[in-house]
DNA sequence: TGAAATTACGCGGCCCGTAAGAATT
DNA sequence: AATTCTTACGGGCCGCGTAATTTCA
């Protein structure tokens, strides 16, 4: 298996297009061309067909694209950040961590060149820690993670949860969007609160997908923590649930980092308080 | 980044040896030498040092091992295998599934060339499923897996959970080992039994972890389905819990395979009845 | 007519192999 | 003396670019 046919697969992949992958490569459009055909040939697959002026995927292309996706996007991203400058923290958390949290603490501070900061699902980000793609994870669930034994966890604060929705929520709200690291509270609600037990409900990967999800569907409504209700307010009603959720830093044990690492969980923690 | 010189250092790192990678990549030993040279050099990074008569990796060597890893392990061989032979089923699958019901199923078989199966944590099949690493998970969890929208999941059956340790487990058993999967039974039992409450816990990665702890520190127990206790029970004591667990098969719905796997799922259904 | 992909062909880089050398046990 | 990694050097493959051709909107 030729590696870099797969990279070049994986632009075309990306891209819908030879030209694009061409590009993005810094070669020649032949080169792209010849070198999908090779590896279409290694081993008798179509992996690409016509499609008007351009190419389109076939379904094994699909799944090839797949398979090696998350490498080309995490692994040799992570790898060159790794080789580059080895002062570098890469952070991955979910949206709200990332999107309010983090931006906020270095508002007056001046060393953020040094983080690569990716915003995610709880769960990815758990992921990617472990795959070693980043070296702090900033992720919120409703019960401590279980993790491998290489693995620290800090918890950062806790905090209540509150439903919310762009309509009022007792009267108008016709269904629920739960993320992933909010299915224990909704368990709890369905099973003891009356307001939440007759609503369908649809799981998605994040908070931030739920909130996207309201947008769309008006009538819906999902789980976020209180502590950040203030960047929301003014677009939501919102109802508490008495239900609680913590929110944890979560490094391997043997990062070169674990110092700054520390100290950034510090500055989380204060900034929260 | 070089992809070529990846592939060459995963080897490297893997067999923690110039020679042994020489040899799997079917290449001669001072290739391999001067790729792990150059890529050190592209970057000003010293990935492996001297260590006696062979080498060890440094500590950013370890770092871009455990990056790419997962790619050379797990992408590669599954795109091989998605190109070479569409026909290949790859099943991951958690210990129990994998070692007892599935060779079960195809004693009598004969089409289990069809098949690869991988076995491995529930949390990990899971993973690999959602990155295209196999085309069916089959996984056990006390609480229904949540999941994205492309993602399909069949009940296989349900099941009683049962506590089972080397020594009698009321009297001289000191610690539990917990499964991730089984977290959620644990903390149920936790809270409202006596014979559990008193007991420190350590969580690992798989069922299979758990039993091969047991087997070091004797006067430890664990939790596994109660189906699966005819295959121990000569080896364990056993305490019934009364907590329900969950077997599941998943798959995604845009697979090729659907048809097979379908049937495959039957199959485990009717011989595990 | 222009944008995108394919075909044809020659050049150059780089990757590999052989052989000899150095270091460690 | 045996094993392992490094250095030196030459040859061959293959991956790229240029230019011309085909296909489709």
């Amino acid at each position: 298996m030729n590696t870099h046919q797969l990279e070049i697969f994986y632009h075309v992949a990306k891209f819908q297009s030879i030209s694009r992958a061409a590009e993005a490569l810094y070669i020649s459009q032949p080169a792209v061309s010849s070198q999908i055909k090779k590896l279409e040939s290694a081993y008798g697959v179509h992996l690409i067909e016509k499609n008007g002026q351009g190419i389109q995927l076939t379904a094994p292309g699909i799944q090839l694209y797949e398979i090696i996706r998350s490498f080309f996007e995490n692994a040799i991203v992570s790898a060159e950040s790794l080789l580059k400058n080895s002062s570098v923290l890469r952070i991955s958390g979910n949206f709200l961590m990332t999107n309010f949290v983090i931006p906020q603490i270095f508002d007056h501070e001046t060393n953020q060149a040094n983080l690569i900061i990716k915003s995610t699902s709880s769960f990815n980000a758990l992921t990617e820690l472990k795959n070693g793609y980043c070296d702090l994870a900033l992720i919120s669930a409703s019960s401590q993670p279980v993790l491998s034994a290489d693995i620290s966890v800090k918890k950062i604060f806790d905090d209540e949860i509150i439903s919310v929705s762009k309509k009022p929520l007792e009267r108008e709200v016709t269904s629920l969007i739960v993320s992933k690291s909010k299915i224990d509270v909704y368990k709890i609600l369905e099973k003891n609160n009356p307001l939440f037990s007759h609503l369908p409900y649809t799981a998605v990967e994040s908070t931030q997908d739920a909130l996207s999800n309201i947008n769309i569907n008006k009538n819906s409504a999902t789980f976020i923590s209180a502590r950040f209700l203030k960047y929301f307010e003014k677009d939501y009603n919102y109802h508490y649930t008495g239900v609680k959720n913590g929110f944890y830093a979560l490094y391997k044990s043997n990062n070169f980092h674990t110092d700054e690492i520390l100290k950034l969980i510090e500055m989380i923690k204060s900034s929260t308080k």
